[in-house]
DNA sequence: GGCAGCATAGTTAACGTTTTCTACACCGAG
DNA sequence: CTCGGTGTAGAAAACGTTAACTATGCTGCC
């Protein structure tokens, strides 16, 4: 009509998708026609229904989710934000996700922080503007910038009035009047068990090698450890805590740097399973026996931990049914009463032990 | 002024983000100029810009992605889909990914497929509807569906013709004239690299742990081994080679098989570092010692590999850096004139020997 | 002093759906 | 033979942005 005067003229889409118009003028029909077939929640005739079955298979189209999401409906899909997919406990935990999304026709997508927060308000804000169903977050907090929890709290409320859900998973809530659920395993009492079978076989000088200060899930772990040394009436000993990261090589050089100093302990508590995998590296650095001459434990017991030599004992976290049971919780949601609080789970842990401990004198 | 006529009749969003409309109400602008003040390319004056901008701070406003969509802005957002987050392999490239959208102040999503190629292409369809500024898909392909092809090739033109891109990564091109680029790395030639190696060191029996058949990176290692026993005058044994899929218990499976059937071998090469953890397992159960009484080799170089015992041998992929590489064509991509044809990259591995293989007499 | 030109501002038409409303046959009942 | 349904259909108003037009004061120049 209006655009038509000039036909070369205005911004003429070239080979874009055919649009829901398309679609209905090919059958000869209405907009409306087309998009009632579609959702098919109003009665059409059977003849107007195949053409526009037909048109569309013909025209090949498929409906924009802008403009239905503008329009008001939501998404079919599910966020999952890590700071990092390289880590196999996470990595499990999205594969959880995944899984149990999938089994409904959802489809989910993740995305990672590298334990930015601002990159984790970014990504929640994107989530809510593309309005994904819900919107999982997993693994500790490390900020404690009081900005951020006032942000994220807005974002969950807003989530939640649009229909959705922010899920937390393994880090702190964000308050009791917030609209989260929220989803726990327990570090403080997997850590505690793990460090009273380290005291029980006799080991009291033990080398704890945290992950990064002020991040929950290290400072949980830790909190579990110390409780255990106290409890067993053994010396918190500060001077055996070492803060890293998460990685295969923090636990590397974290161990080879106490070994050079020539420190003097019978047991390393690694905060994570790849953190123990450095540590295992360093010891055969300096031509140590595990468990003979140093034993070693982890945490997280990922699949890693069968395939080192001696096989890892570790604190096993499922991590897997974590993410299974975040999405049944985040689309089960789907239909909250308004005054909802939030649902709170925990999940267990438990230690298994395999070759990495020996008796100490 | 229309809708205000009746006050509360209409659907009224009950406590809703706030539009673009209400920051301009706020501010006593018109909506035009908050949007200009958020674009910046357009002049507004220094008083109107600090009104909107303190209004867009008091109210909290976020723009809605959905509608700016829709009015034809690309978000800077890159997509990156793979079968499994739970692989090293793939997770490592998506890091690299990752890190050169980060740098880029983009924003990056990562979909999983589980090798179904339905999904595969749901993604990358809500990818295009979403308007993501780029595509990646990484991994082999396992469907031989005529329709899968004509579909791809579909969504890659139309997300081209949008101003975005499809990136393959480790995957057969579409065919020349679509508009995707391409970034190989060498499954054959790192094969036939390993293979030789193996034949080398006098190996003449090898058990060959491949992928699914008709998994494009499954079929590409074999080819490189045959052609390795091929040159070397070896008979290409057939029966040597044993079908799965990339995973740790498949690996154990298939080998505690061959092992329990007495069959006769002296080198196992599996199609994947995690497939060779398998491999050690189950040699572990038949008291067998690796390197001495079996070798085995993997492929893809990942951490892993350094913390098998003894260490393995594999080939070197550099996900990471392939990762990156997509992503950085992805994005400079950007400004590609419309009869371009499509960028294509390879990157070589190469084999780093470690302590799983001994020679055989 | 009138007018071209510039710096700002506002209006309005897209963008592609969904969803009310309204419209129109056609049917059986009074 | 008219009159309320009922079953289908279309028109049009959202949804929240962007961008192409218009509109309006000014400034400065002839």
């Amino acid at each position: 009509m209006a655009n038509s005067s000039t036909p070369g003229s205005g911004r003429r889409k070239s080979s874009s998708s055919p649009t829901l118009a398309d679609v209905a003028a090919h059958a000869g029909v209405s907009p409306a026609t087309v998009s009632r077939v579609l959702a098919g929640n109003y009665p059409v005739s059977r003849s107007a229904n195949q053409r526009v079955l037909r048109s569309i298979r013909e025209l090949n189209y498929s409906a924009n989710t802008h403009a239905r999401a503008l329009a008001g409906v939501q998404t079919k899909t599910i966020a999952f934000i890590l700071a990092d997919v390289r880590g196999q406990s996470f990595a499990d935990a999205a594969h959880g996700v995944e899984q149990e999304a999938s089994r409904r026709g959802w489809l989910s997508l993740i995305g990672t922080t590298q334990g930015d927060s601002e990159r984790e308000l970014a990504l929640v804000q994107l989530m809510r503007e593309q309005r994904a169903g819900a919107v999982i977050l997993i693994g500790g907090v490390t900020t404690e910038a009081a900005d951020y929890r006032v942000k994220m709290t807005e974002l969950a409320r807003s989530l939640h009035s649009a229909g959705s859900l922010l899920v937390l998973c393994g880090r702190p809530p964000l308050g009791d009047d917030v609209p989260t659920a929220v989803i726990e395993y327990d570090n403080e009492q997997g850590a505690y068990a793990m460090t009273s079978h380290l005291l029980s076989q006799g080991h009291r000088r033990i080398l704890f090698l945290a992950g990064p200060e002020r991040q929950s899930t290290s400072m949980q772990r830790l909190a579990g450890h110390r409780r255990a040394l106290h409890d067993y009436g053994v010396p918190d000993g500060a001077e055996l805590v070492e803060h890293g990261v998460f990685t295969r090589a923090s636990g590397y050089q974290l161990t080879k740097n106490r070994l050079a100093a020539g420190q003097d302990f019978t047991a390393v508590f690694a905060a994570t399973d790849v953190v123990a995998a450095g540590v295992y590296a360093a010891a055969a650095e300096f031509d140590l026996r595990v468990p003979e001459d140093l034993s070693v434990v982890g945490y997280d017991d990922v699949e890693l931990a069968q395939d080192l030599r001696p096989r890892l004992t570790s604190v096993h976290v499922p991590y897997e049914e974590l993410g299974r049971a975040a999405a049944k919780i985040a689309l089960d949601s789907q239909h909250q009463q308004p005054g909802w609080t939030g649902d709170h789970r925990l999940f267990t842990t438990h230690v298994v032990v395999r070759n990495s401990v020996s008796r100490h004198a």
